[in-house]
RNA sequence: GGCCCGAUGGCGGAGUGGUUACGCAGAGGACUGCAAAUCCUUGCACGCCGGUUCGAUUCCGGCUCGGGCCUCCA
């Protein structure tokens, strides 16, 4: 049900006022508007299927989260818009939502082969703070992020340093039949599970020609369970197991924390497209592994055991000039896009605009073109909400908005629904709201209305935000808005007095410091947002 | 080197075997002292070469270019 389950809780708790659609003569009967099924495109099948949860109205999912050495760059971010996405549809399908989201706060803590690897290391020594307290403050860093582009917060956060017990006794009971060990820890042998890879799609291992093995694999794609800390090193983080002194490998974490939190099989386990080929193909590989084990081995019929149903990827953001990636240094970053005065769901609403299964390019244009963007539907909404009547916009059922709509709205509700369940498809639904903002002849009211439901997808805040909200004074503003305003008087005092001269100084000085001027807008003036 | 994906107007991005995406930018108009903001209108496309077809941007093959993964990465 959609009523009442508010994004943020901005919007109250109320649902529409029923008489709002008192005057409403002809509501569609449900046969002619059934809803259209969910369905999602699942990276095991490489087709989009008809989606049910394992449990009756209930969908579990689980996304990889980040890991907390660095601030997260917007590339990295795009993830958790397209996994709110899908879970404000799941929403709007009806269903309750159980949403997990891990922080890898534990990984590689030494440098091996890769120098480049030691960075939480490196960022505890320049800041001469511990790795655990380097690992709270990007993790406070993500969760604004998250806040700012108005993602639901997810039902839990769990922490990978947290689980290392649990992940020690799923290592035990796997260790058995699907691991060996060598010097530098303990490693699973990716040739003891039947199909594996399978998610990857025609992995080949022979090929693996660009890195050097690890002395002593049994198979090229065989990964770390354990990792034992180098003979006379010492970690920070570390841990005793019976495989001796070290840290889980990366893979484990994700297996463990999803099955203690929600249970195997659930439905959904998302990531970033990167995941597909090496890191959620282990994770299946292990969740074979631990539930077929009691028997020794994983057969046929415990093969399709991956630990979650369906498995989904979002594409990357790119961005042609290099900024998105963080091995070259600097990326762009939520805070530096705000900083620059660009409101956060600006980038949210860039996002909305390409479907998650493609790459979006990423520009200072395509950002400013979705702030525009942003602005003017807000706009638009706020001119609606001034001359509506005084309802409030709590999105309804959509049962109970199929039922009593606007006749004129109806189609557009059933495009919008349509466009949703078709793999998430928002770029297509977006239009949408625009196109209801149009409807002139509809009354306000129910078109506000309609645009509150769409919004419970989207999770825009259309309804809450204002247009000075979207206002964001940049990093190097010289100028307080107070101080601005004082201008303005006197450039409206000059006008007054037919003072071109002066009016037209005034103007000119705000500008140089980066206002803009909007005589014929209640806002008066904006700064100007300047992406290079 | 191996595997995978993509190529749509100035930019971004949907979609389709024969008809409109949409947004931003551009152009024209309204408004304005002039601008800006806003509103209205509007031009612009389907990488190259073959094939299938009455007809292909849409299907098939090849080519070129771009991207991703193979090492922590959304």
């Amino acid at each position: 049900m959609i009523c009442n389950r508010s994004a943020n809780g901005a919007h109250g708790g109320e649902a529409l006022d029923p008489r709002a659609f008192s005057r409403h003569r002809s509501p569609m009967s449900e046969d002619q508007h059934s809803p259209a099924p969910l369905r999602l495109f699942n990276s095991l099948t490489r087709t989009v299927e008809p989606f049910a949860p394992i449990e009756p109205n209930h969908a579990r999912v689980y996304s990889c989260g980040p890991t907390v050495y660095n601030y997260a760059h917007i590339g990295n971010l795009r993830a958790y818009v397209f996994t709110d996405t899908l879970r404000r549809v799941l929403l709007w399908k009806g269903l309750d939502v159980t949403h997990v989201i891990n922080i890898t706060d534990v990984g590689h803590l030494t440098s091996d082969a890769d120098a480049g690897d030691d960075k939480m290391e490196a960022a505890a020594r320049a800041s001469a703070r511990s790795i655990w307290d380097i690992a709270a403050h990007y993790t406070q860093a993500f969760k604004a992020n998250i806040a700012d582009l108005n993602i639901i917060a997810p039902s839990e956060w769990t922490v990978a340093t947290d689980y290392v017990p649990q992940m020690i006794a799923f290592a035990q009971k796997i260790a058995p039949a699907h691991c060996y060990q060598l010097d530098s820890g303990l490693y699973f042998d990716t040739a003891t599970v039947p199909g594996y890879g399978a998610l990857a799609g025609g992995r080949d291992d022979a090929a693996h020609a660009r890195i050097d093995p690890v002395a002593g694999k049994r198979n090229p794609s065989d990964f770390a369970i354990w990792r034992a800390s180098p003979p006379g090193e010492q970690r920070q983080m570390e841990w005793d197991s019976p495989w001796g002194k070290g840290a889980p490998g990366w893979h484990l974490e994700c297996s463990v924390m999803s099955e203690a939190r929600l249970g195997h099989p659930f439905d959904i386990h998302t990531g970033g497209i990167d995941h597909r080929e090496i890191h959620h193909p282990n994770e299946i590989a292990q969740n074979q592994a631990f539930h077929a084990c009691c028997g020794g081995t994983v057969d046929a019929a415990t093969a399709g055991f991956t630990g979650a149903r369906w498995w989904m990827h979002n594409n990357f953001l790119v961005d042609r000039s290099g900024k998105m990636s963080k091995s070259r240094g600097g990326f762009t970053t939520l805070f530096s896009l705000t900083g620059r005065g660009v409101h956060p769901l600006a980038y949210r609403l860039l996002c909305l605009g390409a479907h998650y299964r493609s790459e979006l390019e990423f520009s200072p244009e395509n950002l400013g073109a979705a702030l525009t963007r942003l602005k003017r539907l807000v706009m638009a909404i706020e001119a609606l909400k001034a001359r509506a009547q005084g309802v409030t916009w709590q999105s309804p059922r959509l049962d109970y908005l199929r039922a009593n709509l606007h006749p004129g709205l109806a189609p557009l509700l059933e495009q919008f629904d349509a466009a949703i369940s078709d793999d998430l498809m928002t770029p297509r639904a977006l239009p949408l709201v625009e196109e209801v903002l149009g409807m002139k002849k509809v009354p306000v009211d129910e078109r506000l209305c309609l645009i509150a439901a769409f919004d419970h997808a989207l999770g825009l805040n259309l309804l809450t935000l204002a247009r000075a909200d979207l206002r964001l004074a940049p990093a190097d503003a010289t100028m307080t808005p107070a101080e601005i305003d004082a201008e303005l008087d006197r450039r409206q005092a000059a006008r007054a007095d037919k003072d071109f001269a002066l009016s037209d100084h005034i103007r000119d000085s705000l500008a140089a410091r980066g206002v803009d001027v909007m005589d014929g807008d209640p806002l008066r003036w904006e700064w100007r947002v300047a992406l290079d």
